[in-house]
DNA sequence: GCCGTTTTCGGCCCGACTGTTTTCAGTCG
């Protein structure tokens, strides 16, 4: 059982507690679990089986292990079959409409037998669903709508896509004289691989006419709602934007507060509290002793913080924490001890780009275009990683052709200085997990990447043998695009990712993070453990248009969200270390 | 159900909007 299954049985526990009404914080320990296993690095059947103590990893403690425990040798937990001989399972599909949360998928159930999807849609359009206490003709609307909408489409939409779609509504809000600030906070401003919705906060004195403003943005296909403060809206593509405005003195709180993630915020108003502070969108404020506060009543004690982020954290006594790291993967504590990255990776630390094609084989430019277009970055290096002869279909080249390739190389770069063109080769890794290239070819190249195109769904022990045997070769430099996965498209390939990073470890084979949006892969978290095993790791477009040689900045993005400093990152050596840091593998 | 520089019990983050209410519950972020 995968990491992600055990994460989904034990949020689908914490759901049906809630419609059963149990302990809010009993709830929440569920929900904490989930996310710990959800982003666990390591497959927690591997722990279970040496025999490791899951009750090291945090929201882990003696019932939770005891759970995974059974996930993982028996494939079933009797506390959810417990839950769900008493409860339907299927009302946790009607939890996701919006607007239907555990108390009225309850009341649906109970008072109208309604358990799945189809039945409530049923129920609604008959009428039935207006009726029941607490409901109403509005919220029977929006039911059916959602359930509508929801049959259109309920992926995330990965960051590239929100960029093209939120820059022209950013533009429109900043248009408006009277929006001092206008931001994107939450997963987008975290650059997390994909954003569910968006977030913008805007800094103006008048909120009213913001909201008109934003309401009135032409692409808005519906909105949700509009108060005082804060609206919805869906955009014709899909994309759920809330907005919230708040006063000046506030920017820095909301901005922090909107931006999350929810379990950093979480972890950063407990600290506040121990200090004697309470946090919120507005701002940080002094508790007062004795002062009875009713529960909901905003908190009134002297302002203490607010106008910037940096004010916020220092109000708790912490440094400034990149957006990208706040994920409460042990940021705040790294904060506190002043051990956070001290120099996060950027674009503009990157060098070169070790993976790009040109016409050669899928490519849609010639080598000497994208060599421009490298050099126009200001690149020192790239590598040109042209397909291995088994890819027929992209016109993949065999030792002739590649030999040509060379020529065509050589009048290239001939008298040309200021960056050096690699020859490299993105090589297939085969089904036996040798590779698509003779070994003598092999070792007169700068930079062999081998990667998998073929027979994905290989079983996992199989795969991972396969992945194996390809780093053991003394020639291989990098991993490329290690899982093969393409986001909202394609699961990643089964195989032990774990002994692969190892192995890589063992063998000095750099990983690949492939910069492409749909793919980002390795993810974030799994460029982090390579990190932690030492596995150094090269940031490549695998470009096929020069244009493309921008998606480096996705690359970079979602290093930093890995805590990748330059050191970690073989690309942003310059030339001559470059060469040094590859030829000592070559010899070892 | 987890957790511990106010420990093994008693806590566990904060506010806005909607739709349904005659003073607020439910949902959301």
């Amino acid at each position: 059982m995968e990491n992600t299954e055990i994460a989904a049985v034990l949020s689908q526990v914490g759901t049906l507690l809630e419609i059963q009404g149990a302990n809010p914080f009993r709830i929440r320990a569920y929900e904490n679990a989930s996310r710990t296993v959800a982003e666990h690095p390591v497959p927690l059947r591997a722990l279970v089986a040496e025999g490791a103590d899951l009750k090291d990893l945090p929201g882990i403690g003696k019932d939770m292990a005891g759970y995974i425990k059974e996930l993982v040798e028996t494939g079933r937990l009797h506390v959810l079959d417990e839950l769900t001989r008493e409860i339907p399972a299927t009302l946790l599909d009607l939890m996701r409409l919006p607007g239907v949360g555990p108390k009225k998928a309850r009341k649906l159930w109970k008072e109208l037998g309604v358990e799945t999807l189809e039945q409530l849609e049923a129920a609604a359009r008959v009428g039935r669903v207006e009726d029941l206490e607490g409901f109403g003709q509005k919220t029977q609307a929006k039911i059916l709508e959602a359930i509508a909408n929801r049959r259109q489409q309920g992926v995330r939409f990965r960051l590239s896509e929100a960029d093209q779609i939120i820059a022209p509504l950013v533009a429109h809000l900043r248009s408006y004289a009277g929006a001092r600030h206008v931001e994107v906070a939450g997963s987008y401003r975290r650059r997390l691989e994909t954003v569910g919705d968006i977030d913008i906060l805007v800094i103006a004195d008048e909120p009213d006419p913001v909201i008109a403003h934003f309401t009135a943005y032409p692409r808005v296909r519906s909105v949700e709602a509009a108060g005082g403060t804060r609206a919805t809206v869906i955009l014709e593509a899909g994309l759920q934007v809330d907005l919230r405005v708040l006063p000046e003195e506030s920017y820095g709180a909301a901005l922090l507060y909107f931006t999350g993630s929810k379990a950093h915020n979480v972890k950063l108003r407990k600290r506040s509290l121990a200090l004697g502070l309470s946090i919120s969108e507005y701002g940080a404020v002094r508790v007062e002793e004795g002062g009875a506060e009713e529960p909901g009543e905003r908190r009134t004690g002297p302002l203490v913080a607010g106008a910037t982020e940096a004010e916020m954290y220092a109000a708790v006594g912490l440094p400034l924490i990149p957006p990208e790291l706040r994920e409460d993967r042990g940021e705040i504590e790294a904060a506190a001890a002043g051990s956070l990255p001290r120099h996060l990776i950027t674009v503009a630390d990157i060098r070169g780009d070790l993976q790009m094609h040109s016409t050669w084989s899928d490519g849609k430019l010639s080598i000497a275009q994208m060599l421009d277009a490298c050099a126009a970055r200001g690149y020192e290096y790239c590598a040109m990683t042209d397909h291995s002869k088994t890819l027929a279909m992209v016109r993949g080249l065999d030792a002739q052709r590649l030999a040509e390739q060379w020529r065509e190389m050589d009048e290239v770069t001939a008298g040309r200085t200021g960056i050096r063109l690699l020859r490299s080769m993105e090589i297939d890794i085969l089904r036996d997990g040798s590779l698509d290239l003779e070994d003598e070819v092999l070792e007169r190249l700068d930079l062999v990447v081998v990667s998998i195109h073929t027979l994905l769904d290989l079983p996992e022990a199989q795969q991972t043998r396969r992945m194996v045997a390809a780093l053991r070769h003394p020639h291989v430099h990098v991993l490329g695009h290690p899982t093969g996965r393409l986001i909202n498209r394609r699961n990643p390939m089964a195989f032990d990712l774990e002994e692969v990073l190892q192995c890589a470890a063992e063998y000095g084979v750099a990983v690949e993070l492939n910069a492409q949006p749909d793919r980002l892969d390795l993810r974030d978290t799994q460029i982090a453990r390579a990190r932690e095993l030492g596995v150094k790791v090269v940031i490549s477009t695998d470009a096929h248009h020069a244009r493309e040689l921008e998606f480096m900045r996705y690359g970079v993005e979602q290093a930093r969200r890995a805590w990748l400093e330059p050191e970690h990152v073989l690309n942003t050596l310059p030339l001559e270390r470059f060469l040094e840091a590859i030829k000592k593998k070559g010899a070892g």
